[in-house]
DNA sequence: TCTGGGGTCCTAGGACCC
DNA sequence: TCTGGGGTCCTAGGACCC
């Protein structure tokens, strides 16, 4: 496409997301240990902590518990995602000043392709396009700040994985450049855990295989990498040595639109982790779980092709059932396939420490039927959609679930 | 480090059809 | 009746990301 590869690919990452927020609406959180996930000592993980926060060691994904210990001064918030939601669109809305061309890849991360957008910020002394861009990027970062109040980072690089991996160096409130030519040489001292798409499994692989930075896995051999990358093999080593695409991809679904065939993006899931559970309280919960996807079904006017559910025993053994139905997004179709995979999955006596259920192969509902021409199913789920429209989602919950929640399950 | 909840994508085997 | 091969769908599991 372009007969010289140009750093125009911009990463751009909202620092510390959900605790900048919650300082918005909050500002004597300013300045001090703040970790969003749940409530001190309770159950759940991190999903972000402030700098003062990982000061004692407290990061992402590790458990609240665990957090609590660390950093018993530290100040929990549940989270506000609504909140979340409404901060990313506007953040989104201010990049779109500077270039047409972004995708949100999460709720605070987005792509953004600066080919072609030199001239619109050349000033005349300008003699390089390169520090045109990156003046830009700067301008675009602070803009954010000074009008929401978010930090932000981002990478500049040739390439889409490299602008990711040159923007988490920049954080926080940083912006960093990698000029063409200098990729391999920039990357090439990085452990291979920095690289995206290279987790701690394959971490631990290439480790015992000697691999530990990326220089060493650009290296490697075809043969100690195919069995750790399969496929993937070409375009992780093209990764690592920064001559990865400059596509930036897709949105993500929540992001995303229906694409021509009728297929709807993604899927919808919904799961919930629980302690020591009677038998009872299984079947309600797969009810509810049920209620709950195909709300948000409808809610996207889609219907279900597939129906997934997935059981986790105590002791961490974890089993996916899925199935093939036709097209439904009423709570007693789905249900029903749920209740037959729950059989086919539940074979241990062990105590089951979470359950979910996903539906898959969304299709587009189609043209909105009249509620006297709906089967019983729709035209009920219709009607429930109308009342917690108004009152709430709890305001009321399917007869016949609760109904089916009585169903003896081993 | 005793591990949440929402996703995506890849792999691999088997069924089925032509 | 035997045969092979390719394509596609279904299903289960796993790695990874935020």
């Amino acid at each position: 496409m372009f007969s010289t590869r140009l750093a125009r690919i911009c990463c751009l990452d909202l620092d510390t997301f959900f605790v900048s927020v919650e300082r918005l609406l909050d500002p004597s959180l300013r300045g001090k240990a703040v970790v969003v996930g749940g409530v001190k000592h309770g159950r759940g993980v991190v999903t972000s902590a402030s700098y003062e926060a990982r000061a004692f060691g407290v990061r992402s994904g590790i458990s609240i518990r665990e957090a609590s210990d660390m950093a018993p001064s530290a100040i929990f918030v549940a989270g506000n995602h609504g909140a979340y939601g409404d901060y990313s669109t506007r953040a989104r809305e201010i990049v779109e000043r500077w270039s047409p061309i972004v995708v949100a890849a999460s709720i605070d991360e987005q792509y953004i392709d600066f080919h072609g957008c030199e001239s619109l910020y050349k000033k005349p002394e300008d003699a390089d396009d390169d520090a045109t861009i990156v003046r830009a990027v700067r301008a675009m970062t602070k803009a954010i700040d000074d009008e929401l109040g978010l930090p932000a980072s981002a990478g500049l690089a040739t390439s889409k994985s490299l602008a990711k991996v040159v923007c988490t160096l920049a954080k926080p409130q940083g912006v960093r450049f990698v000029r063409t030519g200098e990729e391999e040489a920039f990357l090439a001292p990085l452990p291979v855990r920095k690289l995206p798409g290279i987790g701690p499994v394959s971490e631990a692989k290439l480790a015992r295989a000697g691999i530990v930075t990326l220089a060493e896995l650009v290296r490697a051999p075809d043969v100690v990498l195919r069995p750790i990358f399969g496929a993937t093999t070409a375009c992780i080593r093209r990764d690592a040595r920064g001559r990865g695409s400059a596509d930036l991809g897709r949105e993500r679904p929540a992001f995303r639109e229906h694409d021509p065939r009728g297929l709807a993006a993604g899927s919808i899931s919904n799961e919930r982790t629980f302690g020591e559970k009677s038998a009872r309280d299984t079947a309600s919960i797969l009810c509810g779980l049920c209620e709950h996807v195909c709300a948000r079904a409808r809610s996207r006017g889609v219907r279900a092709g597939c129906v997934t559910l997935r059981l986790r025993y105590s002791d961490f053994e974890t089993i996916t059932r899925s199935c093939t139905i036709a097209p439904s997004n009423v709570d007693g179709d789905i249900h029903r396939a749920v209740l037959a995979l729950y059989r086919r999955a539940r074979t241990r006596r062990m105590a089951v420490r979470l359950l979910g259920v996903g539906l898959g192969k969304l299709s587009l509902e189609g043209p909105q039927l009249q509620l006297p021409t709906m089967d019983g199913g729709a035209r009920r789920a219709r009607t429930v959609d109308a009342v917690r429209e108004k009152f709430g989602y709890d305001a009321v919950h399917l007869a016949t679930t609760v109904e089916r929640a009585r169903v003896r399950l081993r």
